[in-house]
RNA sequence: GGAUUGGUAGUUCAGUUGGUUAGAAUGCCGCCCUGUCACGGCGGAGGUCGCGGGUUCGAGUCCCGUCCAGUCCGCCA
């Protein structure tokens, strides 16, 4: 851009050779400062660049009791060629013969260094987060984040998507996620909440006929925190009217594409690789599958009913007596390629890595397909050779493989080899972040059954598995009447998934009143409650709704795996630490009595142990 | 709610089986240094070992509690 001149005439990432001679004036941070006797280099630093100024020998002199670093300064001079020229930096061929400066704004020394690579530990970072965002890792971080959010709106305005705000201060609702909730003073008593997600709004949107939304809008929910999760994150929220799944796959997976062709200059496969939950969940154990490396289930058991393939059975015919894989009701391993030669101790790491409570797995089998062909492992006195060989051969192994087992209850297996298996992917560098494999999964169930308590619903019931306005499938509507079929009826539902990761997840939903109705019911909800809940969507749903569905993308977390991290939060510029806290603002705080007085709230002081912080 | 790792100089960390005056690097301050770019050289300052209690002749080190931070499980329609 062409600046005032005043400040600069130049940013600090923009002069080049061709720029020799010209007087210009800079302004920026100062990086470092190297004195060398008579003359001073100095690095000043902008969010486009570092230029190295010369200080002569007059302007050298007391350079030390005015200039410190991350001091604002403006500097007039003239461009020149450099004797020495640094091979490293876009500006390297020149430097700036200073003729005159000025101190703009002083600074304390900084708790930590403003490098690429920082001293700073990620608790004093957060707290100054306003320096830590001066480094460029993190610059880089907030302008990748920039890239996306424009290409996103290119995209979806190119194919004629309308940006729609949503409110921010509405209702709560006991399904899914803990609201977060904001008290109205004009209402005493009462409260709003903030969204979850546009949900609602998006679907009433459709129909008003607004047909093709979208929104990249804060979101909140009030959940514990993970490494990619944050209370308040951002979506990229969509909805089309008179569309089926096929259409929604393929405008979004174009969208996909569309970002890493911009961003990343990187071509994704077409079409994407799709899979079911069920073979998502059997090959894999997880319904977010990392596929950029292999590695998948091998099932040597499976209680009935589970779709397999490759169960060929193992149980007491064959004549092992082992107890621990008889009394098994699930089986499965994985295929550890080259890894035969893994020490006793290696192993058993990996089998105490299992066994921790998280994971809770009674033990792990090896078996060492070894290079002579060979096999050797921890069950060698149950099972002769030949079984075990058949086992490797269903994992398609080959000599130098090794296979680990995990056996015990279906889902707790499922869990906890998935787990073994990202994680030793890890140690060996499967995992490369510059690697994208994304991939649809499909069909997912309509319900699931919890043992637990959630929300108040009472324990013992089913619940949505994605959000209670999503569409079964035409073929097992009638099954929401019907709770021995509840299990198997299976939703218009995707999930997008990254690197194992998912980034965004979606449904067709339910267009018609009395499927919406029966869908409530099937959730637990008497009329009177779904009327008092939702009565304005059914409402809504008697004027003429089209046929609609949407898709939701998690704008950070696909920043950051764009960005080749798993943690979103050095993808936003402020973000919350894993107590929900914002260490730099100290915010959650308290507040003073006559605030609460005016919303007519009382505190709990029973409730709270260890408020003052 | 649970598991686990950590908390020692401004910062990042080391600190042995409990034992004299708690170290390193970096940053900071001072002096020197005319082609550095992680500049270099010499010198200096800098510590409530998170907090509270206990064991002991003696605790940074062992025990109990607690707070803070990170990761994971639960949770996240």
């Amino acid at each position: 851009m062409q600046y005032s001149q005043n400040f600069r005439t130049h940013d600090c990432g923009s002069l080049r050779i061709e720029d020799v001679n010209k007087k210009i004036v800079l302004s920026g941070w100062v990086q470092r400062i190297r004195k060398l006797g008579g003359i001073t280099f100095v690095d000043l630093r902008d969010r486009f660049g570092i230029t190295q100024l010369y200080f002569s020998e007059d302007l050298s002199k007391d350079i030390n009791t005015k200039l410190a670093r991350e001091f604002v300064i403006k500097v007039q001079g003239e461009v020149i060629e450099r004797s020495n020229k640094n091979p490293n930096l876009p500006t390297g061929d020149i430097e700036i013969l200073v003729k005159d400066y000025q101190v703009l704004s002083k600074s304390k020394t900084p708790p930590f260094t403003i490098e690429d690579e920082t001293d700073g530990g990620d608790e004093l970072r957060m707290k100054y987060r306003y320096l830590d965002l001066r480094r460029k890792p993190l610059q880089e971080n907030i302008i990748l984040r920039n890239k996306v959010n424009f290409e996103t709106r290119n995209y979806l305005n190119q194919l004629g998507f309308l940006d729609i705000e949503t409110p921010f201060l509405i209702k709560s609702t006991p399904e899914g996620a803990r609201d977060f909730i904001v008290p109205s003073r004009m209402n005493a008593g009462e409260f709003y909440a903030l969204p979850q997600s546009p949900q609602i709004f998006k679907q009433l949107l459709m129909v008003s006929g607004f047909d093709k939304y979208y929104q990249i809008v804060k979101c909140f929910r009030d959940e514990d925190l993970r490494a990619d999760r944050q209370p308040e994150f951002t979506q990229i929220d969509c909805e089309l009217s008179f569309v089926e799944q096929e259409d929604i796959l393929n405008t979004f997976e174009g969208l996909i594409q569309h970002l890493f062709k911009k961003v990343k200059n990187i071509e994704l496969p077409t079409p994407f690789p799709r899979l079911s939950y069920e073979e998502a969940m059997r090959k894999y154990g997880n319904d977010k599958p990392d596929i950029r490396f292999d590695m998948a289930f091998v099932t040597l058991k499976a209680p009935q009913g589970d779709l397999n393939k490759d169960y060929k059975g193992i149980d007491k015919t064959s004549g092992a007596n082992f107890k621990v894989l008889d009394d098994s009701e699930f089986i499965a391993g994985i295929i550890v390629p080259n890894a035969a030669s893994w020490s006793r101790k290696q192993i058993d790491t990996w089998t105490k890595w299992v066994k921790e409570p998280q994971r809770g797995m009674g033990g792990m089998i090896y078996v060492k397909y070894q290079e002579d062909g060979t096999v050797r492992s921890s069950i060698d006195k149950f099972y002769s050779e030949e079984q075990l060989k058949v086992w490797l051969e269903m994992g398609n192994a080959k000599p130098g493989d090794m296979m680990l087992l995990l056996s015990g209850k279906t889902n707790e297996v499922r869990k906890a080899l998935s787990a073994l298996r990202m994680e030793i992917a890890n140690e060996l560098g499967l995992r490369d972040p510059e690697v994208f494999a994304p991939l649809w999964v499909l069909d997912f169930p309509l319900l699931e059954y919890t043992e637990e308590d959630v929300d108040g619903g009472g324990a013992g019931r089913w619940i949505a598995m994605h959000h209670p306005f999503t569409s079964p499938k035409k073929e097992h509507i009638e099954w929401l009447k019907d709770e021995s079929k509840f299990e198997y009826i299976a939703a218009n539902a995707y999930d997008i998934v990254l690197n194992g990761h998912e980034i965004g997840g979606g449904s067709i939903r339910i267009h018609n009143k009395e499927v919406q109705q029966s869908m409530f019911k099937t959730l637990g909800l008497s009329e009177e409650e779904s009327q008092k809940q939702f009565g304005f969507l059914l409402d809504a749903f008697e004027y003429g709704v089209p046929p609609h569905g949407g898709i939701a993308f998690g704008f950070d977390r696909l920043c950051a795996l764009m960005g080749g991290e798993e943690s979103i939060r050095d993808f936003i510029a402020f973000p919350k630490n894993n107590a929900g806290r914002d260490v730099m603002l100290k915010a959650p705080s308290s507040v003073d009595q006559n605030q609460l007085d005016e919303l007519a709230l009382q505190i709990n002081k029973d409730k709270i142990q260890n408020q003052e912080k």
